[in-house]
Formats: structure tokens, sequence, C-alpha cells
DNA sequence: AGTATCACGTGATACT
DNA sequence: AGTATCACGTGATACT
């Protein structure tokens, strides 16, 4: 049984392909699957490893008569989905044998047998082999999008199948995925996301447990890893490289922010099995491709990858850190959180202008504190109080965040004036404003403006709800013409400054 | 010479194109050009507008047994840079004779005349015909990009050209691109960038204000825009669309989030003027081409450019909101910024374990302030004082962000007991807390714990300098494979946590 | 050459 | 059908 584990893993890996490409919402790494397999009668292009000295592309493309109008990404695409077809048809063969001989070995208690029909790819099997319960998704992630979840299905439903067909090619691929059901014990058979811990983040820092446990499996991991790579090929089929359980260490790391801070905090993952997935699906099948370009091209696509997901894990740990609105549809973009996240910076800090400001000849003070709350209210009131001049450019009115008092002399006079906790980290606190005993009359010649450019301060409810910012429609000057008949009135009345013209 | 107007403009389009491709560090739009130069010998692809009932993709693909392979949006490219390659080479022949012709007029007083070398893609111009004052970019754009500084540059070599070659053709260009050197007066013919109020924000203001003067040129534009549309086609060479002036007003709205707030924040700028260049090239050779197809295909393309620019000035705009690292390359990646922002709203404000937290049953007294600032200095001070219980747990020292104290009772006892300022925008502010007069002992059992799962709080500066997010680097597990000899020894030491097994 | 960044166009998909 | 969103792979490019 041991000799057969590198195969039934990639066969449990097979069959949630088959599944998924016969489901008609199916999944991204399907779409070049169609073509792949019909490409064997298609077009046929090979790669050619002697390239010429074209300096162009750093990937060199090939010099094929038919190469001139496409790029050498291209080509190497459509040769690793070629050969992706021919491996995928020879598993596929593979699996159907062994999934008969499971069938043959062990009775199955279970009527409605996944294993059979899964193996025919020509069918359209999907929800009535796999009970529903399989497909329910229970993540920790706060706002999954669609992809995260297709992934969990594709986690859950392998380690259904696996259950099924046996526990070690369950363990093994749900220590590669990062799937928190990993914790729970595999060997009871029941379908997963029912209980056990799905919301606590502890649940990710259980990726590859039991590792211990599972030396076979991680040495098909490392066969699909290294295949990859031309200087461990001597390795390939050793199994016995030292350097494995640093490595899966390493990638708890990656996604944890190297565990420096925030454990509480959604750790970023939207798609960390993925990348590992993906990457077997890319190399498991062109061990006999490798090249210079094959390496470049696909370590490329990793690095990109990567930086994405570097790039939505931090807006979506942005949208965990504004106030939530009442309607959580407000945070799911992109473009909300960072709008959510800019808000709550802007009334908080006076950015720009207050390094500006502490730079400059004159002496400023400058009090943050919310538009709107006491403190603001507040010193608003005293400043009206003692007669100061107040600047209220129009559009902006007294709840503003930022209340400005110029001194014209050098110095202050010695008091509790300094900076509020806000503007701390920029090293400008000194002490804390007591409101109580601090006296605007104490300054000599104050002058007190308010607004500085700064935003106006609707609650922040209203900006996660108003949508402030255009969304794309026919009154779009962009698309006025694409789309006609619109825009015609209402974006009449924006002005723009025709004063500027000398 | 008004009759010229509307060819003139074109060719102080293309004068840039050709100085710009032979220049070796040139711009994205370039990229597909002598593809599609060459393309009329190579493959040469035509649409087929009666597609048949294709259904898979939106976009219809064609039909042809080439086509198997290909996806329909590279056909439509393919169509598209092949219909462009043939209006260049019209409009450069026709550009060459204009030069000539222009040369015959005028005396030319200046000796490094760019009109005609610039004519001519053949050989290699570049800095010797522009005087390098006119390659100078004044943005306001606090980190430009260099896509940013060479559309800047482009922009500026067309009006250097303009001011030789034809006032009207500057004006024109600049009423299209927003560049703030539309208010300096492009009469005097001295190359732009040397002053003229450069990084004011109210340069942006200035977008169309000469539009009044322009009415020629607006036409052109309106020719370049509607002959993308088909429902225009009758007015393409009338000139007289009234929706013209709230169009380019419009335009300025959009990226100013519709002028409600932040105007003198750096208004979300980064490509406005290439949606509307992109947009001409893409459109104004494709006159004769149109379908639905073509329409729906471009209007992706325009209406995903968009939200990139959404979110990358989104993003671009918190890192203005950071406060500012010495080193100023820190800020200039996208990830680095958004970290920046997450620092900063983190030690602000608390994030979602103060909603869980005043939603709970116990009562909780939530305190914020930054961690080594005077306040939780005061408040860790006091609580040691009154030998209040402090959980610190390791790894996290006590310059946290967050004191909490848990009263077992069900209220407080009154006194100036509150949430601090920057939990105000939560809703949970109440009234400021006066340390002076503040006392602990004024709590029922007061217990104080530190940490609650927040970050540790190293200074903004480390924070911004240190590169917490693991780099892909050889060490990365995904990547070990492919370059080889990393990662041996330095992770190994990050452990998982094995006790989990059961 | 190794390790990154960015803008881009593309296909799939969601919500009216 | 109109108007969006997202993840993706790709080419160009930057910095060692």
């Amino acid at each position: 049984l041991n000799s057969l584990l590198p195969e039934s893993g990639i066969v449990a890996d097979i069959e949630v392909e088959s599944i998924s490409s016969s489901n008609p919402d199916n999944f991204y790494e399907l779409k070049s699957q169609p073509i792949a397999v019909r490409s064997s009668e298609g077009i046929s292009l090979f790669m050619v490893t002697h390239t010429p000295a074209n300096q162009q592309s750093p990937y060199q493309p090939l010099s094929l008569p038919l190469a001139s109008t496409m790029s050498s990404r291209v080509l190497l695409r459509q040769q690793l989905m070629r050969a992706q077809a021919q491996e995928q048809e020879r598993r596929e063969q593979q699996q159907q044998q062994q999934a008969a001989q499971f069938m043959a070995e062990r009775a199955v208690s279970n009527p409605s047998s996944p294993a059979i029909s899964v193996s025919s790819p020509v069918t359209r099997p999907t929800a009535t082999q796999v009970p529903m319960e399989v497909l329910k998704v229970q993540t920790h992630l706060e706002n999954p999008t669609k992809y995260h979840i297709q992934q969990a299905q594709r986690q859950q439903v392998k380690q259904y199948l696996s259950t099924t067909l046996g526990n070690k090619v369950a363990t093994q691929a749900l220590a590669l995925t990062h799937s928190p059901q990993s914790a729970s014990a595999p060997e009871q058979g029941h379908p997963p996301g029912a209980g056990s811990t799905p919301n606590s983040p502890m649940a990710m820092l259980n990726i590859g447990s039991n590792s211990e446990k599972e030396i076979d499996v991680i040495d098909e991991i490392i066969s699909l890893e290294s295949s990859f790579n031309d200087d461990m090929l001597g390795l390939l089929d050793a199994g016995l490289l030292p350097s494995t359980l640093p490595v899966s260490a390493n990638l708890l790391d990656v996604y944890t922010n190297q565990g420096v801070s925030a454990p509480a905090i959604a750790v970023s993952n939207s798609c960390p099995a993925d990348l590992t997935n993906i990457k077997r699906e890319l190399t498991g099948s062109v061990i006999q491709h490798q090249s210079k370009q094959c390496k470049l091209y696909l370590f490329h696509i990793i690095v990109e990858r990567r930086r994405r997901f570097n790039i939505n894990d931090r807006i979506k740990e942005l949208g965990t850190l504004i106030p939530k609105s009442s309607d959580p549809i407000c945070q799911w973009r992109a473009n909300q959180r960072l709008r959510g996240a800019l808000h709550s910076l802007r009334f908080i800090r006076p950015q720009s202008s207050v390094a500006m400001l502490s730079e400059s000849e004159t002496h400023w003070v400058f009090f943050g504190g919310r538009g709107g709350s006491v403190f603001s209210q507040e010193l608003e009131m005293q400043a009206r109080q003692h007669g100061l001049p107040v600047a209220s450019p129009s559009g902006l009115n007294m709840s503003k965040l930022a209340v400005e008092i110029i001194k014209q002399e050098s110095d202050l006079k010695q008091g509790a004036i300094g900076f509020l906790e806000p503007l701390a980290p920029l090293g400008l606190a000194s002490t804390t404003l007591d409101l109580n005993t601090f006296n605007f009359s104490d300054l000599d010649n104050p002058v007190m403006t308010f607004g500085l450019g700064l935003d106006p301060d609707p609650s922040i409810e209203d900006i996660l709800m108003e949508d402030t910012l255009s969304p794309i429609s026919a009154s779009d000057p962009l698309l006025s013409s694409v789309s006609p008949g619109a825009s015609k009135t209402s974006s009449r009345r924006s002005s723009f400054s025709m004063e500027e013209e000398s």
C-alpha cells in the first residue's frame, strides 16, 4: 500500500479536477484545460531550447515563423497546457484503474459512491454524487471571495473523497493546503465543516501539525516541488531531502507576516492554498520539459501572484479596521475598503499639512481632534468666547478635524499646551491638553482657523454608504460616447474655475 | 489655417509617438505598435461580424479555424492593432507632408528644429533634438510613478513642439490631458516646468479652463470620442454636439471625488490623462470597424482601467496620510503604503475588538492611546502604583496600544471615565479622561490587562523601514525549488504548533 | 541573473 | 444588456 501513495495523491487531485470541470460554475484553473485537452489534435507547438539571441524579451521568444505575432509566454503557456493535457489523460486512465481497484477491495457502505462517478469526466455528476454538506464552507475569512469559497469547497470535496478512498491521501492534501479541517480528525469520516472551531484564527496555525506522521506524504510533495527544479533532478525519486520541514514552516511564516504582529486579526490568507495548488498543477506535468525559460516563466507567475495576494490581503485587513457599517456589503469591495481607511486616517490625523507646518518658520500649534467630538466643540466654543477670529471657508463648517492656532511670537506661555494623542506618532506630542485649565487668553495674539484643506467630516456611516467615488455609469465622460443618451443634464452644474485665465 | 486644425492635432500626437518610440526607455502604448505595423505583411485576421451563436464568452469569439485555440479578445485586439497600423501609416505620410509645409511657410529660428527629425521614426533623435528642459517634469503627485512622469514628459514635449508648430495644437492637447502647464500662457514659447506654481494643488483645477476659446479644438475631441459610437455616427463630421462642455467638466469631477471632499489632498490623478489618450488611440482608427463586440471589448478595457486607477489612487493617497519616514523610497511601493496605513489605523483604533467588547455582556472600559505616549505611560504607572494585576504576555511589553479595564460590577462609579478621542468615531466617546483627577482606586475590582491581540507597537519608523512582509526570496517555500541552495538554515527555527494533535 | 515592482488587457462573474 | 467586480498572466522595467 505504501508504494501506491505517490500515485494515490495524484489521483485525489484529479478526482476533484474532474468533478469541478463537469460542474457548470466551475473554477479558474479549469479554463485552460478544455483547450489543453483538445490541443493535442489542434495546433502543436514545441519548445525550442536553443533559442536565438533575441534579447528584447527576458524570456527569449522562440523563432518559429508562427511566433512572429505571438509572444513568447503565449507559446510557453501553450506548451505547458499541452503537457498538462497529456499528463491529465495519463493520470485519468491510471485513476480509473485505481478506483476500480479500490471498489473491489472494500465494501462500499455509502450508496452514493463518489469514487465511480467522479472518475468519468464525460458525465455530469456534481451535487448528486457528493453530499451537499461537503459543499458547505466555513471560513475564517471575514469577507471571503467566491474564489476562496470555491477553493475551500475543492478541498472539502477532496477530503471527503479521500475519507472514502483512504486516509493517507486526505492528510497529504490537507497538509499542503492550509485547510482548517486538518486539525479535526479525518478518520471519523463525517463531512467536514460541521463544528470543530470554525472561526478561530488559531485554526490557521494547524498547518502541517501532523507532518511528523506523514513523512511518506511529504515525499510526494518534494517530488512535486522539486520536479520543477533542474538542480534537484537527481533527488527526485530518492525522497530523502532533509530540508522539508523548514519549507513547510516557512509557508506559514509567509502568510502571517513572519509572526511579528497581528496574530488575532485576520491573517492574510485569501488564497495561500492556491499558490501551492497551482504550482503543483503547473509543474507536476512538465518534469520533462524543463528549461531556463520555463523556469523564469513560472517564477514570474508565482512572484506576481504573491504580490497580488499581499496587496489584496492588506486591503482586506484595512477593511477590518474601519468601523463597520450596518450594511456588510459596503466592505466587500476593495475600493470601499480603501475609501473607509482613507477617511478613518484622514479625520484622525491631519496628514501632510502637519509635517509641513512643523517645519515652517512660524510657530504653529496644532490641535488634533475629531470634528463633532467633545474636543473640537469645546475648542470652538472657547474660541468664540474669546472673540478669536475664526476662519470658516465656504463648504466647511465648524465640525472640522483641525483647529489651528497661530502664535505670532516665538514661544508659548508655559502651560498645559501641547498636541493631542493622535499626533503622538508624528513625534509632535509633548503634553496633554487639559481643557479644564487651558485658556485661550493665555496665548498672545492667537488666530484660530478651521479647515486648512481638511475634509468635511460627515459620519463614517455616511462615508461608507454613499458612493462618493463616481461609479462608472453612462454619465462618465469616458463612456458617454459608448452608452448614448446620458449625462446631458445633471453633470452640467459642476463648474470649473473660469477665473483662472489671465 | 482653421481647416487644418483637426489634422494638426493628430500630427502633434504622432510626433510624440515617433519620438518616444525611438527612445530606448519608451512607453507602454508603444509595445503593440511595432507588431501592428508589421502585421500588415504577417498574419491577417479579419473580423467576422456575423458571429455564430457561441455563447460561452460575452464577446462571442469568431469561428475561424485558427481561432480554436485563441480567445476572442485576442482576435479583437489584433484587428484593432491592424487598423491602427494602417491609420498610423496614413497619418505619418500626412504628417510628413504637413511638416514640410510648415517648414516652408515659416522661418525657423530654432536651430535644433524638432519638426523634421521627429517626423522620421527611423532615426534616433531623442534628446538632441528636444532640449533637456522639456524633459524635466514637475508634478503635483507626491510619489509619481515612472508611468506618470513619462506621461508628463510626453505632454511637455507635445506642448514644446506645438509652440513651434502652432498654438492651437498645444491648447488642444493640454485641454485633454490635465497638464498643470495649461494655466501658464503657452504663447511665451519657453520650455514648461520652469516656475508657475508647480506644486500647488490648485493647478489641477485649471483643466479645461480655456475651453471656451477652443471650440474648434473640441470638435476634434468629439469626432474622436464619438467615432467610437454607433449612434453618433451621423454627427461625426458635423462638429456641433451641444454636450461637450459638461463632458469636460465631468472629467474633473470624476477624479476629485465629485468635489465633495479633499480639495487640498493629492487629488487622485495618477493617469487620468491616459484614459483619454489611450481611448483616442484605441478608437481613433477603428471608425469603420464598429460592431457590438468591439464596443463591449473597448468598454471593458476602459472600465477595468478605471477601476485600477481608483484603487491605485487610493493607495497612493493612503501613502500621503501615514507619517513620513526619512527614506522616501519606503512609500513608493503599494505594499508599503498599505502597510503603513494598516499600522496607523491599528494603533489608533483597536479595531474589531472594540466593537466586540462594547456589545458583550460584561462592562468593558477601553482606554485607547498610543504605546509610549504620555497616556499609556501614565496609565501603566498608575496601574502599578495601585497594585493592579497587569497581564503582559510574552513578546508584548508595556508600550502597548491598549489598556483594558475590566470592571466586574455592572456600572462604574461616576467620574471622568470615558473613552479617549480615537474611539470617538465608533460612537463610543462619552467624556474625556482627565488623568489628573482620575483614580484607579475609584473602580471596584479593576483588572488591567495589556495586549488583547493588539499589535506590539514599534515606532512607525521601524514599521516602514523593516520589511516584515517576507520579501520573495530564495527562502520562499514556493520558490525554493526554483532557486536552489537557500532557506536551509535560518527558517528552520519557526515552529508550528505540534501540541494540536489529539 | 535574481528578485522585485507596476500597468495592462482578459475571462469569468455578479447584480440590476 | 448595462455596469460593475475580481484574479489572472504578461511584458516592461527597476535594483542589486
